[in-house]
DNA sequence: CTTCGTCTGTGCGTTGACGCACTTACCGGA
DNA sequence: TCCGGTAAGTGCGTCAACGCACAGACGAAG
């Protein structure tokens, strides 16, 4: 496991590939490309993070857990990213658990080296910001969406989201787990995703569901997502 | 109006308060310090930001706007901090609005002198960083609490957090405001403040709030305002 | 093929917040 | 001193989401 990167596995990753020969130079050996599976926690709250991970086909959810052991989500980071700016950002670490969404690949490196690399300031620095700001846009309209939508749209809005970072159109995740991500009860997302199932928006069984009607997703979406996606390719276009 | 600043005066920023010697030395002649009133916008959506604000005795609000006109806070600025960070992020923009929650002074500085001293990347570009990452776990934990808490816990963790900011005990603010702020109706505001009056926390007369008793708040709000608060405390220590 | 565990569907009663309509209280200006 | 405007309090019906309990339904293991 864990050889160095190829040029070409990096570029999977949207961050890396924005940054410059000079820069993807230097970071390539130092990054690691490794599966991980469904489930697996990145970081723990509060915990030091020792490395930092850029996604390609998996998907990363960033999930705060009350004391009393109900969640609910702050972000996701998929290819679009990277997990673990609190090690640029100064902090070193943050209240937040980071967890696998979605099963697939990722590249992790050092703590160290990325903060050697972010501080040389060039070209990778200002991307790690530009995508820094992009997230607090994900971040602060899932704090409005949370306070003024329905189960429903939130849903859809948490699709489509996911959907933006997947490879494919599956997506394997029991209603249950969304309903901890949403920090909503589970028998809201069963009667949610029978409506959508019910409009031909999604296919769903047993854990496995499959988004067929991408348009249909987004004409029940509220404009959060939209508003989302449009800073994500402004910012990071 | 609007002579340059002194050292005394900038101090009152805890972010000013800070940096460097030498970097105050080149920051003072380019900070203005002025009086905001209530309710005055100094960011639109979207719109380009000309200028960065570190409050003193005033406090800024960040809320978004939906298209149907209803809002919501995703956070709130006061002499702990800067507005504006979208300047040095690289987005130059972001989709909320900058109100002026309390009135009182605030400093400001042109967009371009920011991104100058910024770029420096001294003690201010750090500072400015975890200063950020602070300002996200804020946004990240108004998520949570509009998704996981009661209205009456959200105006505690609300308050607390302006009276944090704020130079004495009084707030100046209708009901109709806070619920603005909150994104709840007016009369949520009415009854959850009527309990705070009951209990003898707050005093609260036409749109002049005292806050009487900070312990008695304190027991009433939830964990997400002294999450917010140790990391503010731990980040910009 | 059966069994067991897990995932999903459904039906309650409950509740917190909403929307609306209206009253009361207060302040400042004419 | 009265009056108009604004802020706050109240009542009531509605609704979305909750909590709980339980019934299918499916899939993998034996």
């Amino acid at each position: 496991m864990a050889a160095t990167a190829t040029r070409e596995e990096a570029l999977q990753n949207y961050l890396l590939a924005g940054v410059s020969d000079e820069e993807l130079a230097r970071l390539l050996p130092n990054l690691q490309l490794l599966s991980l599976p469904l489930g697996q926690v990145l970081y723990e709250s509060g915990e030091k993070m020792d490395y930092v991970y850029f996604p390609t086909t998996a998907i990363i959810s960033l999930l705060y857990i009350m004391e009393n052991g109900s969640s609910a989500e702050i972000g996701v980071v998929g290819n679009d990213g990277l997990v673990g700016i609190a090690i640029f950002m100064g902090g070193d670490t943050t209240p937040n658990r980071a967890v696998v969404q979605s099963a697939g690949k990722t590249f992790k490196m050092k703590a160290e080296m990325m903060k050697d690399e972010f501080t040389r300031g060039g070209r990778f620095h200002n991307l790690c910001l530009r995508y820094t700001q992009a997230l607090i846009t994900q971040i602060s309209q899932t704090a409005v969406c949370n306070r003024l939508h329905s189960v429903d749209q939130q849903l859809c809005r948490w699709l489509l989201l996911s959907h933006d970072r997947l490879p494919s159109d599956r997506l394997i995740m029991t209603q249950d787990l969304i309903a901890n991500m949403l920090g909503v009860r589970r028998e809201g997302i069963t009667h949610a995703a029978k409506r959508l199932q019910n409009a031909g928006y999604i296919s769903y069984v047993r854990g496995d569901m499959t988004i067929l009607d991408r348009k249909g997703l987004e004409t029940g979406v509220c404009e959060c997502y939209q508003v989302v996606r449009a800073e994500y390719d402004r910012l990071l276009a």
